[in-house]
RNA sequence: CGGGGUGUGGCGCAGUUGGUAGCGUGCCUGGUUUGGGACCAGGAGGCCGGGGGUUCGAGUCCCCCCACCCCGACCA
């Protein structure tokens, strides 16, 4: 294939487009790949459609090498699977509906699961029949919020989904599996720098689940790994490693005053003015502090309730944790026309003994895993100017139960090894989970086991984000020039940049190489333009990023070409005669 | 949904106390150029985001919408 820029619909622009922010929007804006074409919506250039061909491509040979067979479904559905898994008022606002002309509910599909459970009950009915893997490469709708950073969170997005289906967990364990190493190697081919992280299921139910995440300083996703092992989470998912109680005997509590101390730093700079200490005999830290926050929780049916969370007074509430562990109920913050319906509450100095389902508030009160048992606290006494010192969790107050809460930092122990972790952002490009019998009970989804009984499916759901996928390869590989492609996914194996003008040598070489090239299975992008300069065609080499550059220029009248390899900037000429071959054979060796 | 910002030829921007719109780039024509976004000359291209108001007169002032970007909230 020779792609000619003189006929190539590509426009490249020398300016940064304005409502861009992160490089990988810039720069296939700049470099013709994409355009905006409505809020979260792209359309793809021929060659950016030619990168996410390839993509999917890869995708496609991966998952067929485990198996998995292509399907592919509408993208506008009824209403009525999604009401069977209660998904319809689950998903709320970001779920796109609309109505057809006699009012009946559809949907544009943010992710399949109801519609391959319902396929594969359709037609099977046997254990013999299992274990089975579907997929799809489909265009996915998601009414986002707030769509950003170009292709990064689009409101319609290309998904790789697939769905395995088994007799039991076992079965499920090995489909799991699968799917996993089958995204090891395409994000390896991909050339996606990424992290495998334990993950939180979610909506989506379901036990065990991973995220793939690319290393990105834009990424929306916060995530922990160990400095010395090989855990790594999703900071939603991290288990936090809980350290046992020194064992001290504490005085027993006792109420202080305390005036003048709304905030956790007035309150201990206060303390450490009297004779109080702890009961290790230190002076108060913020660390220990129970700070109780209330919160709004909404529930997918429209009803709320408020909830009291108690966490170490050093450490925020991360709504983002608490949530991912609420869900599908959302939390939002408790106002103050809230704080008037709840007279036990008072604002500064809240107290474990006014919460809690049989006490005075009658707010559920549940405690970050932080605060474990026997440990000591000062907190709020539940009246103004007033906290309680040597309050003993377990002695002195109980809860309701406990919850992971409280933020995670740099610093913080392993679950595992108790070594130190480091934070870092990521960008979502996999998600592996096992989804359980979730959908297959509320679908109905069972076959006959080899007693003759109705045994319920098991399945996993696996999801790539296709369109994602090639922001996130632009977004890692990239210079100040331009883009960078990895061979695997580029456009053309080589950009062939001809200085001369038509008709004279130059150009008659160029146009020779290229077709020695072509001929040779190497892909080609032919700068062919006339009367564009030299300067010009550069940058927009550069710019568009095939990983392999050839310059056939005034070198010629030493009978050599330029062979420039976009991504390190190493040049070498070689002799014309030699050139295609050369070429071809950079190119077959993937280098 | 809250906070902040921006809307002016394809793209990036300027536009003063209100006087009927300009620069760069890109595009077209002709010519000179051709190894790092060349030069000269001549062109085409604008409902100044939309609506209402004030005014003799509004890109500019006032009000209301809308869109986009960023932060937060939200997020297979």
């Amino acid at each position: 294939m020779i792609h000619r820029l003189s006929h190539l619909f590509l426009r490249t622009l020398r300016d940064d487009p304005a409502d861009a922010e992160v490089p990988s929007h810039k720069l296939l804006v700049r470099a013709g790949y994409i355009r905006r074409a409505a809020p979260g919506g792209y359309t793809w250039l021929p060659l950016g459609w030619e990168i996410h061909r390839k993509v999917e491509n890869i995708v496609r040979e991966e998952m067929n090498a485990i198996g998995a067979q292509e399907v592919h479904f509408p993208a506008l559905l009824p209403r009525e699977p999604y009401e069977a898994t209660n998904r319809w008022t689950e998903y709320g606002p970001t779920l796109f509906r609309l109505q057809d002309r006699r009012g009946v509910d559809y949907l544009l599909g943010p992710t399949h699961e109801e519609m391959f459970t319902l396929l594969v009950k359709d037609l099977y009915s046997s254990y013999k029949d299992l274990p089975v893997s579907l997929y799809q490469i489909q265009t996915k709708y998601r009414d986002e919020a707030r769509p950003r950073a170009g292709l990064l969170r689009g409101r319609e997005f290309t998904m790789k989904d697939s769905y395995s289906f088994d007799n039991d967990e076992a079965g499920l364990a090995a489909s799991y599996q699968a799917h996993r190493d089958a995204y090891i190697r395409i994000f390896d081919r991909l050339k996606i720098p990424y992290v495998v992280v334990s993950a939180m299921s979610g909506a989506m139910g379901g036990s065990q689940s991973e995220e793939f995440l690319a290393e990105c300083e834009v990424g929306e996703d916060t995530f922990v790994r160990c400095t010395s092992c090989d855990y790594a989470a999703n900071t939603e998912a991290v288990q936090v490693r809980v350290t046992a109680v020194a064992n001290v005997d504490v005085p027993p509590a006792l109420v202080v005053d305390t005036p003048q101390t709304p905030t956790i730093d007035s309150l201990v700079a206060l303390l450490n003015t009297t004779s109080h200490r702890s009961p290790t005999g230190a002076a108060f830290a913020a660390g220990d502090t129970l700070k109780n926050v209330i919160v709004m929780v909404k529930h997918p049916d429209g009803t709320s309730e408020p909830l009291a969370v108690g966490v170490p007074g050093d450490r925020e509430v991360d709504m983002k944790r608490l949530e991912a562990q609420l869900s599908p109920s959302e939390v939002e913050p408790f106002d103050d026309a809230a704080f008037a319906k709840f007279p036990a509450l008072v604002k500064g100095y809240i107290g474990p003994d006014a919460l809690g389902t049989t006490r005075a508030s009658g707010i559920r009160y549940l405690l970050d895993t932080r605060v474990v048992e026997g440990s000591s606290w000062v907190t709020g006494a539940n009246a103004k100017d007033q906290h309680i010192i040597n309050f003993v969790y377990g002695r002195d107050f109980a809860c309701d139960g406990s919850i992971e809460a409280a933020e995670v930092r740099a610093g913080d122990a392993c679950p595992h090894c108790a070594s130190p972790m480091s934070i870092d952002r990521g960008i979502e490009i996999g998600h592996v989970f096992q989804l359980g019998r979730k959908y297959a009970e509320a679908l109905d989804l069972k076959v006959l086991d080899h007693n003759g009984k109705q045994s319920v499916v098991t399945m996993g759901s696996y999801g790539i984000g296709v369109s994602r996928a090639v922001a996130v390869v632009a977004e890692t590989c990239h210079d100040e020039l331009g883009l960078c492609w990895p061979r695997a996914i580029a456009p053309a194996d080589v950009h062939v940049v001809i200085t001369g003008k038509a008709g004279d040598d130059i150009s008659v070489a160029g146009e020779k190489l290229a077709q020695e090239l072509h001929r040779a299975g190497v892909t080609v992008l032919l700068d062919d333009r006339i009367g564009v300069s030299p300067g010009v065609k550069f940058k927009d080499a550069e710019l568009l990023g095939m990983p392999t550059i050839v310059v056939v220029g005034k070198g010629l009248l030493e009978g050599v070409v330029e062979v420039r390899d976009r991504a390190t900037g190493e040049r070498s000429n070689v002799a014309v005669g030699d050139a295609a071959q050369h070429i071809a054979h950079i190119c077959k060796s993937g280098s």
